[in-house]
DNA sequence: CGCGTATCTTGACAACTGTCAAGACTTTCT
DNA sequence: AGAAAGTCTTGACAGTTGTCAAGATACGCG
């Protein structure tokens, strides 16, 4: 049975007030996982301390563990808010795209245009998901990334085949591969300051989306 | 000028026990390399520091800086010796192949098989790989090795394309890029326990051969 | 105001890291 | 056999790491 009805405004002052210390809480949360997730993108999961960090944001070391139990939940932490960053983007683009022509070419740009912005990001992600390879804490999170980038490759591939009208070559999973390969080489060519990795990342991701289209 | 011809027996002997030693200076060196390579296979670049190295030989931490200099510079023997191990393994796939269908199953057959026997490392060697986008000093030798691997792939694939009698979709960077991360997904899936990934693999890889080849 | 709670800093701890030097042991040469 | 060079072990060093506890500071309440 709840006890909703019961309270009196007393109550229901404390709970406002937890509820705003809640927020708070939850705030710097984010804030300190903000500038965790950038000393991470700059040095790399094996270089990072918990000191650096800190030293990213405007405290001192010891409100780490204040705001999280550990370094593992902080890292977690910053999994998930990675996430939450990078999923959404390319969802317009299958929205607003009328022909397979135009979701082909807005494919290949939003990935040219992610390789460059987004650079030191991701680098941290492919890091963090080999991470996860040797080390349990982070492989659900991280899985759970994976899985949901896949399905976002997945939309934006199916749609486009809908409005080629021709049959796939793979399923979701190959497909999600092939991307986040051609992807990956563009980046380490991007970082190694080879000019023209993002124009040329674009042209693969186009040829590539046509050839895993049956034709014929 | 040479004095080739003026050495005698004395200074022939002390070069043949030199180059004796030399050899044993240079097994010894592959012999903690191999331990490193393990270690590092099983733990990951983050988590293995040289003691643990040497825990897994048979000597004392001490010995690794009399025969490397450096931390860098024993793992960067390391990943010279895996490139030695890992790249010759495909070529007698293409050597020996008649048929783009015999060709295209020996690549699918490789690919699953290297992914089964050889998982760990290369989740050591991806670790590695993106190792070197936060640190310089294994960016060379990585850099090398992922064109050799890149020239490998191309082998196979331009003799399929020969074979099959069908121009390629793309060229030699993003054909690598594609089948690497068929292979990267695969290896994720294989480590996490997924049963069926090395057949899904083997699958995977011969659609998309054919993909890239254009048909009609 | 004064009290209690929330937040943050400081300093310390034990463990671990790469590195190196001193010396013991082994092998090789004369 | 004795000397010399090569090989390996031991123990130590300075620096770093994650973690935590004691206390300082800020803040909201009666």
């Amino acid at each position: 049975m709840t006890e909703v009805a019961q309270i009196g405004p007393a109550q229901q002052n404390r709970d406002r007030i937890a509820r705003r210390q809640q927020d708070k809480f939850a705030e710097r949360r984010a804030q300190l996982a903000a500038a965790a997730l950038q000393t991470l993108a700059e040095q790399g999961y094996a270089r990072t301390s918990l000191r650096d960090i800190a030293q990213n944001s405007e405290f001192s070391h010891g409100v780490l563990h204040y705001y999280f139990s550990d370094k593992t939940e902080l890292i977690t932490y910053c999994v998930r808010q990675y996430k939450a960053e990078c999923v959404t983007r390319y969802d317009n683009i299958v929205a607003t795209a009328t022909s397979a022509a135009e979701l082909r070419q807005g494919f290949g740009a939003a990935m040219a245009a992610t390789l460059v912005d987004e650079a030191t990001l991701h680098r941290l992600w492919y890091d963090l998901r080999n991470q996860s390879l040797f080390d349990d804490s982070y492989r659900a999170d991280v899985t759970e990334i994976d899985q949901s980038l896949e399905r976002m490759i997945w939309r934006i591939v199916s749609k486009f085949a809908e409005l080629a009208e021709a049959p796939l070559a793979v399923s979701s999973g190959p497909a999600y591969a092939v991307f986040d390969g051609l992807f990956q080489q563009a980046l380490i060519r991007h970082l190694a300051g080879q000019a023209g990795a993002a124009r040329d990342l674009d042209e693969n991701v186009q040829r590539v989306l046509d050839a895993l289209t049956v034709r014929g």
